[in-house]
DNA sequence: CATTCTGTCGCAACCGGTTGCAAAACGTCA
DNA sequence: TGACGTTTTGCAACCGGTTGCGACAGAATG
């Protein structure tokens, strides 16, 4: 059926040793055996198999990406940017999609049965747990847009959660609001995070837990809690949109007499009609960062685990104004 | 390092054979002898290497899936649906990026490489030649979201696009609208055919085809054209919520004075303050029919290519008036 | 008790590349 | 021309499962 090693070593009256050579990088081949061997595969279509490769090499170039969210816009990002970078290093993306009712021992199973060389996770509402149980497999895992903590048991590259509290509630003081604070489910170190880096700054704000980072669950705890706070610093884009939905069906105008600061910046947040305020995470580097260092561990697998951190930075836009209204203030 | 069938055998006292057997399902293993087997097997960790029994049984259980835009929120849902449902039968996806800069031909190559069991197309706007020459490389191959023509050479799941236009189409003109059209880049063979259903019902419409399926396009599009026509029927969410953006910075108010029928039903058109009347597809329906037709050939690869269409509904909420302004239209 | 049938098990070849080792070929210099 | 160093090449074992075939055990039948 398909062409083999063997079928083109044949043809071409050599080993088959010659012909993995001349597909093999950095091989021992005369320019002379190589051309006579390109000439024989190309005339008979062969494709060497990966799959045999990765039998005898114990690489298999497949790294698996697991996604828990598919539902947050910030996600095409991370495919399209995953997916480039994994290619332009000869890498591939084997990708599962880690649903709340599925197991993740099945899971973990999984990858280890495609024997990918590494594992990449991309959520922040993966537990440590999880993620460690990735790891103790064996796999070189990296978790990320995962929870800096000081003593890490895996390999994270996320984002400096707590400084962005901190910017939020900064800002948010800054323009004359009363701060509260929207959070995303309230088992994500995410939130945990950027909630005690607001609590720096604004120690007695009203604060709130959405059941889950979508337009819905921000609609639908904004309607309840929109008289407790003035300034809201919503822990997701998706979740602002909702509030600021139920903000104005609630009759309240947005920056004015309330203010909405978002968090991801996907892209539509910067879209004429939105233009939401909100904490840019830079995608980029978390991403590029990810593969840098899952790559590193397959290099070296016992690298001690390893945080890498990014900063995030404001995107002003128009749901915060500029400064208090004083007039209304004294009247 | 890892531990093999032959680790097993030696622990359990059997032979290779029938440590194989006890993971085969469908094999004839005694009760006993897999008790025996599983226990070692346990006591190991062993984990079956999904690449060595691709190598003897010829196949991987790996579907490539080929996508060209990550941009659109459309794909969210697709990812997701695509990797739970192929999940639910044993199968993985192997994500590929395909760029506009990217070559097709070394995606093909990477596919074959993997010996991929079958390819899933994602997208509208590969052209036909992309999809025959993966299929030319005698990979089962599925086009969804593909083109649908009377006598297709590949395998393809999409919708009726023509069919799509006439419902357009017939709302507008039943609104009192004058009707427009404002596409997507004039190679996608979806545009071209809502195009020409649009026409068989408004054959004199204004026409204009947009850079890309956008915000950014439909806003610039839809900001040098909006006299031309009342009533937009624009061939994408994303390029609609650009329209309108555009059209109310003329002044424009919608749904009076101008309306806008989109296509796709992504997530967010429900979403109050976008509240877009569009056009929905059969994701769900599509996938399935995508996934089960690549299993389909995958059985029997020399089917003869095949057409699966689904139609589409209207969506009607609030960027469509209910009906023609009797009022101003006689003042 | 002999015979046949059914179900279980092990042997060994095979899937398609890779690579250590040694032999062969080539180039260089005396 | 011969000795020596450097490439280049082929042999063959190996990566980790799978499976056709024959051997064998136990059950069913005459």
């Amino acid at each position: 059926m398909t062409v083999t090693l063997r079928d083109v070593a044949a043809r071409a009256g050599v080993s088959t040793a010659a012909v993995s050579r001349t597909f093999t990088p950095g091989a021992s081949v005369s320019p002379r055996m190589r051309a006579r061997v390109l000439k024989a595969a190309e005339a008979l279509g062969y494709q060497p198999s990966t799959i045999a490769s990765a039998m005898s090499t114990g690489r298999t170039k497949l790294i698996g990406l697991v996604v828990t969210n598919f539902r947050n816009p910030l996600m095409l990002d991370v495919f399209e940017r995953f997916t480039a970078q994994l290619q332009d290093r000869g890498l591939r993306p084997l990708l599962v999609n880690l649903r709340d009712d599925a197991d993740p021992a099945e899971a973990i199973a999984m990858l280890r049965g495609y024997r990918v060389d590494g594992v990449v996770i991309a959520s922040s509402t993966v537990t440590r747990g999880f993620a460690r149980a990735f790891a103790a497999s064996g796999i070189p895992t990296v978790h990320s847009f995962g929870p800096v903590t000081p003593s890490p048991d895996v390999h994270v590259v996320g984002i400096d959660n707590v400084e962005a509290g901190r910017i939020a509630a900064r800002e948010l003081l800054k323009r004359g609001y009363k701060p509260g604070f929207l959070g995303g489910p309230g088992t994500a170190s995410s939130t945990q995070d950027r909630v005690a880096g607001f609590s720096q700054y604004a120690p007695r704000a009203y604060k709130h837990n959405a059941e889950a980072y979508t337009f819905q669950a921000g609609y639908d705890a904004m309607s309840r809690i929109c008289r407790r706070a003035t300034g809201w610093f919503c822990a997701d884009d998706v979740l602002s949109l909702g509030a600021m939905a139920a903000l104005r069906d609630r009759g309240l105008r947005v920056p004015d007499q309330a203010g909405v600061i978002g968090f991801n910046d996907m892209e539509m947040a910067s879209w004429p009609g939105i233009d939401l305020t909100t904490i840019r995470m830079p995608t980029g580097a978390i991403i590029s960062g990810a593969i840098d260092l899952v790559t590193a561990v397959m290099d070296e697998p016992d690298r001690p685990p390893e945080t890498r951190m990014f900063p995030c930075t404001l995107m002003e836009r128009g749901t915060l104004r500029s400064s208090a209204p004083k007039s209304r203030a004294r009247a």
